[in-house]
DNA sequence: GCTCGATTATAAGGAGCGCTTTGGGGTATC
DNA sequence: GATACCCCAAAGCGCTCCTTATAATCGAGC
């Protein structure tokens, strides 16, 4: 079996003419060399050097030998920096799922940091809603999920790294005109004869049982995963709607008012990731971008 | 320090998709794959494999890795069997040194003996007389000479190797007119008054040593180390000469008659090499075939 | 729900390998 | 002839790696 080690000490002897020059050139001793040779010309099973007095000089096998070591020793030095760049965040790429109203706030601000901080870093997003994310992150389709979740933590990742960004809130959204547009909060109960207008799937239960426990059962005339379309529809007087804050924060509220919710209905908006993956540092460092992003 | 080691394991375990499968693949236990697998990982700074359930997928790290893996393997197998091709006699190249009545009988032989026997080996000849020929092979200009010596062992080659090969006799060679060309042998005593037609260089000197042991100093009209051309010489009735018997098997002798000379004079026939050269599969198998030859 | 089979991780023991230190032989140079 | 340099050989030591043995985990099937 030749190794590396091997193929460097022959190199060295090669390009010094030297036991001793090799020895200092690769920091060892020179009878380190010395053994090396000798181990390699016993795999090679032929000399590989012959000296003629003073000098030095390689055989047919040693040059042979000495040829090919380029080629190896320079792949080998272009996987350790390839690696060591990916360890080093000076490359890396990382594919990220996220729910609309996440991709349009918290992604844009975190991936902004992350390419100023690692600009080796590539970044692919795509989008998805909580329960397909997390099996995509399963299915090894992606390496972070941005997710969120109404319940508590005894949820559906239970075998995924979940690292919490911020707690979002749900909030009323009526027409400019509408009786309660004046209101610093309403309950969900005094929306009970509203028609309403849902959001994306899992929003929708959440509203049913929120209605539900408020005591009655809504009445949901449109529902759209697009929260812009959502407004504009409340804007027109079609109906009302519970929105998280996020959703609101990039969109334009023109015609509409926001209520504060009473009872607060919270939902936890968290980043998952594969327990392996969280050791990825490009992972890593976009975990620790999107919480920095959540703060602000 | 990434290892040959780590790559063979990493193949394995990407191409099994399993640690247990790629220990059987390899010939070792479990144990040693997941050690390997980790100390990989170690050695890269980031993970490789990403576990999810059941099965097993590589990291953007791993992937890479994989991807120079195959090439740094297939260069060290490359080298690796170009050097057994060497060693097991497949591939090798020699060259071969040798004096002028060597080259047009031994050589030959030997040369087609061992082309039979190991046809990927090549063998370059040049001609060159003894004193330069060893200069040859320290200077590092060839691998085997043919080289022939008078006197005793202890002459100027003692930092090389010596095969022995034969013992060559000098002949007188005399015009078919002489008035010797019918004795069985003559002594070189009775040549004292001829002219003489010399061969090489060192054949001259010892001509005149062998004459000089005899009482006389012999009149050289001329000198080549053409022995075609001596025998044309000698059989144009220009002089006598003494020549290794050798030189005569390859000549045509028409015109000369040869005698055994008394006391008879020899010449060592042998095959130098450097010591380290000796261990050479090709070098070792050209002595081999050189010595049989010989003995033909 | 439970057990079985398979896979992986961990710990301990032992063998092998490689490096260093030390001392000796050889050669070219002054 | 003395010196300096270089290489080899042997002994000691630490390290690495592999193996065996055992525990833990996961998925499949009854």
């Amino acid at each position: 079996m030749i190794e590396p080690r091997h193929l460097r000490v022959l190199r060295a002897v090669s390009a010094t003419g030297s036991f001793s020059a090799a020895a200092r050139e690769l920091g060892c001793t020179q009878p380190a060399v010395s053994q090396q040779m000798k181990a390699l010309e016993s795999a090679a099973g032929t000399p590989l050097i012959v000296r003629a007095g003073r000098e030095m000089r390689l055989t047919q096998a040693g040059e042979v030998l000495v040829r090919h070591a380029t080629g190896i020793l320079a792949g080998l030095t272009a996987a350790e920096e390839e690696i060591a760049a990916i360890a080093g965040l000076r490359a890396g790429r990382v594919r990220l799922v996220s729910f609309p109203s996440g991709s349009s706030t918290l992604v844009p601000s975190a991936l902004a940091a992350l390419r100023a901080a690692h600009p080796g870093t590539r970044v692919s997003l795509v989008e998805a809603e909580p329960p397909s994310s997390a099996e995509m992150l399963r299915a090894g389709d992606c390496d972070v999920a941005l997710a969120f979740r109404y319940g508590g933590p005894g949820e559906e990742w239970d075998d995924l790294v979940e690292r919490p960004l911020l707690t979002d809130r749900l909030v009323g959204v009526v027409p400019e005109d509408h009786r309660l547009a004046r209101a610093e909060s309403v309950s969900i109960a005094e929306l009970a004869e509203e028609a309403w207008i849902a959001g994306c799937p899992r929003c929708r239960t959440q509203l049913v049982e929120a209605c539900g426990a408020a005591g009655f059962s809504p009445r949901i005339d449109f529902a759209t995963d697009d929260y812009p379309a959502v407004i504009g529809l409340v804007a027109a007087g079609l109906g009302v709607a519970v929105l998280p804050e996020l959703a609101l924060a990039s969109a334009r509220v023109d015609g509409v008012r926001t209520l504060r919710v009473a009872p607060a209905v919270r939902r936890e908006i968290v980043a998952l990731t594969l327990p392996d993956l969280a050791q990825v540092p490009a992972v890593a460092a976009t975990l620790d971008e999107l919480e920095r992003a959540a703060e602000r």
